[in-house]
DNA sequence: GTGCCTCGAGTTCA
DNA sequence: CTCGAGGCAC
């Protein structure tokens, strides 16, 4: 194993691509070894040496790298999963839109943010919204070499051999292109085969699907290619990720030349020039709905043109440039049995509906939300009626639906077959399950249980926030255990969970000998536990759970102060200085004083206090990964915008910096590295100079982005 | 002060 | 996925 040690940069490019290839050899064979001979050929070290020459190169050289690396691989198949795999470009969902005026909104934001007139043209596509699953397809000089499932959007599961049988997905399109090519589109199954299926599947007296979507999602999920291949999937091409060679200058032009590569496209693609014309065609689609022959659940609007999509980004969630128009929900109709409160992590009283059990759009629901205290009553927050002051009493007969097709909510209740005994449903003052008076603040909608860490409810969704995925994400170690381990009086803070084996030793109780528990799974999450105690600094702060502090704040907090100390001595001085808006925190882009003082108010408590130093005892914490790039000159940078802008809005510039790894801050301080000044710049700029901050101009910007290659 | 826009919190079922 | 609310631009 000694060449692994050698420095690269004495490579020619093309034995380093050997070298690649040698190494992506060595560990699928091993690979293969492991998992499906359970023999392993290499020991554990020297499989893990290899990943990491693996990784380095491709971090040296990513022209190399591959979808189809291990590299890229997370997580080993088990028996009875998929091997996963991390899209390249993550794959985002779309925003939603229930009627015109949503669409409407959509345009003007759309040009507001590009700083468009209104008289000015935006060329629009439409095209059905098929009701299927999300794929990516990756090629690599017109092989088929992965097919990887939406999964969360960041991570999918690899399901190339499953894909390979579907008629619509060419397996190889050599000849045509070369280089990296990824297609992203739906699977789904026809109206025809899915009833062709179940009766096929009731004959052989096997289950049926709910669905097509039900259908094609199970086909898909085969662990046996051979099943799926009998399975009539189909797919339609509707976007892609990482293409090599560009396909074209417009979404209908990329599409076009993406069929031309033998991919099945909806023939109902069209171009549209403004609200009247996508307006005459969802309503031409709806109309066309049931004769389609598939399932649809709406149509998409995309910005045709490729430059303005790349202007335009995306949020957080979803690109800026496209929308679903989505059609209305189905409902049904079915009787309000009980009303039940639960107390959330963070003391949140939400009330939720048992129902009769009810099929709606092909799945039975028996609970409901009712969000809170106004709900329902049928008054929002705001006063505005949701069903015109009507209430909802147990024993009424409601109306629901399935928002976005997931979400079951009470829609309507029918008065008029109310019983006479029933009665306004009484919301408690006090928390249902520690009886802590529960408080509603003046003008909030939420009322809270006030035993914020006593609380045993919200102790427990603590810790279970603290383990989930996006937070320290123990794998084995979901709701359903910790639940039995709080019970038991074996956790009760975050801090515990790492102490969880010596808690078992003093306790003289041996986790292998508990009921559903053995000796491999005991070491298993003894491992994990060790495995977890190095965290990345932003997971960890988004886990402690306080309130305003989701996976974004705890980002950009994590980036800013880089480690725990400096966040701490922070939080501690915004207290001294009684809260005030020049704090270095509240001057964090996206954190201002109510971020801020949730922040002091958790750090100020002496429980939260204390058990965060058991915490941050038990573990190592990795400092926000810095882009170092070295050709990346605002990868570490903090910017401040100041004034007018004339080529682009300061939100486009904001998203655009982002992208580029920038932190952007509102105040000029010494930590700022850049005054970005436009138009009539005025105290900013001051006192930038003041402090010796380089002020630049909005060309001299524009130009930075240019050579980034980001224009 | 007001009106976006984005983020956070809570929710269902398979 | 939706709703409420925080942050920020105007």
């Amino acid at each position: 194993m000694s060449q692994l040690s050698v420095q690269s940069d004495s490579f020619t490019a093309s034995e380093v691509a050997t070298e690649v290839k040698q190494l992506k050899d060595k560990i699928s064979k091993a690979d293969i070894d492991y998992h499906q001979h359970d023999n392993p050929s290499l020991t554990d070290q020297e499989y893990d040496e290899l990943k990491v020459r693996l990784r380095d190169i491709e971090t040296q050289y990513p022209n190399l790298m591959t979808p189809d690396s291990p590299t890229q691989l997370v997580g080993a198949p088990t028996a009875e999963g998929f091997k996963k795999a991390q899209h390249s470009r993550s794959m985002l969902s779309l925003d939603n839109a229930f009627n015109l005026g949503d669409v409407e909104e959509f345009l003007i934001r759309i040009r507001r943010f590009l700083g468009m007139e209104k008289s000015e043209p935006l060329e629009l596509v439409s095209e059905p919204k098929i009701d299927g699953l999300s794929l990516s397809l990756n090629y690599q000089d017109g092989q088929l070499v992965q097919a990887v499932t939406r999964g969360d959007g960041t991570i999918g599961e690899v399901v190339t051999a499953n894909v390979q049988t579907i008629a619509d997905i060419p397996r190889d399109v050599t000849g045509e292109i070369s280089g990296r090519l990824e297609i992203r589109g739906e699977v789904y199954m026809s109206h025809a085969d899915f009833e062709k299926l179940n009766q096929s599947q009731l004959a052989k007296e096997e289950r049926t699907f709910a669905n097509p979507r039900n259908a094609a999602a199970g086909s898909l999920r085969q662990l046996d290619p051979k099943v799926t291949a009998v399975r009539p999937l189909r797919f339609f091409a509707h976007g892609w990720g990482r293409v090599d060679p560009p396909l074209g200058e417009t979404q209908l032009a990329v599409i076009k030349n993406i069929a031309k590569l033998g991919f099945a496209i909806n023939p109902h693609i069209k171009t549209c020039q403004d609200i009247k014309a996508i307006s005459d065609e969802f309503q031409r689609i709806e109309k066309m709905r049931a004769a389609l022959g598939y399932d649809i659940d709406g149509v998409v609007i995309k910005v045709n043109s490729l430059a303005l999509q790349r202007r335009l980004g995306n949020s957080s969630t979803a690109p800026r440039w496209a929308i679903a128009i989505k059609f209305p929900a189905e409902t049904a109709w079915t009787i309000l049995n009980a009303i039940e409160i639960q107390v959330g992590r963070t003391g949140a009283l939400s009330p939720v509906a048992r129902l009769e059990p009810i099929t709606v759009g092909g799945v039975v629901v028996s609970n409901a939300t009712l969000h809170n205290e106004d709900y329902i009553k049928g008054i929002g927050s705001d006063g505005a009626p949701i069903r015109e002051g009507r209430d909802l009493r147990i024993g009424d007969r409601v109306k629901i639906y399935r928002a976005g097709d997931v979400i079951p909510k009470v829609a309507d209740v029918d008065l008029s077959v109310r019983p006479s005994e029933a009665k306004a449903y009484e919301f408690p003052t006090h928390c249902p399950v520690c009886n802590a008076p529960a408080v509603r603040p003046e003008g909030d909608a939420v009322r809270r249980c006030t035993a914020e860490f006593t609380c045993p409810s919200q102790q427990l969704e603590k810790l279970k926030h603290f383990v989930s995925r996006p937070a320290l994400n123990f794998d084995g170690l979901g709701d359903k255990i910790v639940e039995q381990f709080f019970a038991d009086g074996l956790l009760q803070e975050p801090a515990d969970i790492f102490l969880l084996e010596d808690i078992f030793k003093t306790k003289n109780i041996e986790l292998k000998e508990r009921e559903g528990w053995g000796e491999k799974s005991a070491r298993q999450l003894f491992a994990e536990i060790q495995a977890k105690k190095t965290v990345p600094f932003a997971r960890l702060i988004f886990g402690l759970g306080i309130r305003h502090v989701g996976e974004v704040v705890a980002e950009r907090l994590a980036r800013h102060f880089v480690n725990w100390p400096s966040l701490v001595k922070a939080i501690d001085e915004f207290a001294e200085s009684c809260g005030h808006s020049e704090h270095e925190l509240v001057a964090i882009e996206g954190i201002g004083e109510k971020i801020a003082e949730a922040l002091h108010q958790a750090f100020v408590h002496p429980i939260f206090r204390q058990s965060m130093e058991r915490l941050i005892q038990q573990v190592t914490i990795v400092p926000h990964e810095v882009d170092t790039d070295s050709t990346n000159p605002l990868a570490s940078m903090t910017i401040v915008f100041t004034g007018t802008f004339e080529q682009m809005t300061r939100a486009e510039a904001k998203a655009r910096s982002e992208s580029l790894g920038a932190r952007i801050s509102s105040s000029v301080s010494s930590k700022t590295s850049m005054v970005v000044a436009g138009a009539k710049a005025g105290s900013k700029a001051r006192k930038a100079e003041e402090l010796g901050v380089p002020v630049i101009t909005e060309d001299e910007w524009l130009q930075m982005l240019e050579n980034q290659g980001a224009v």
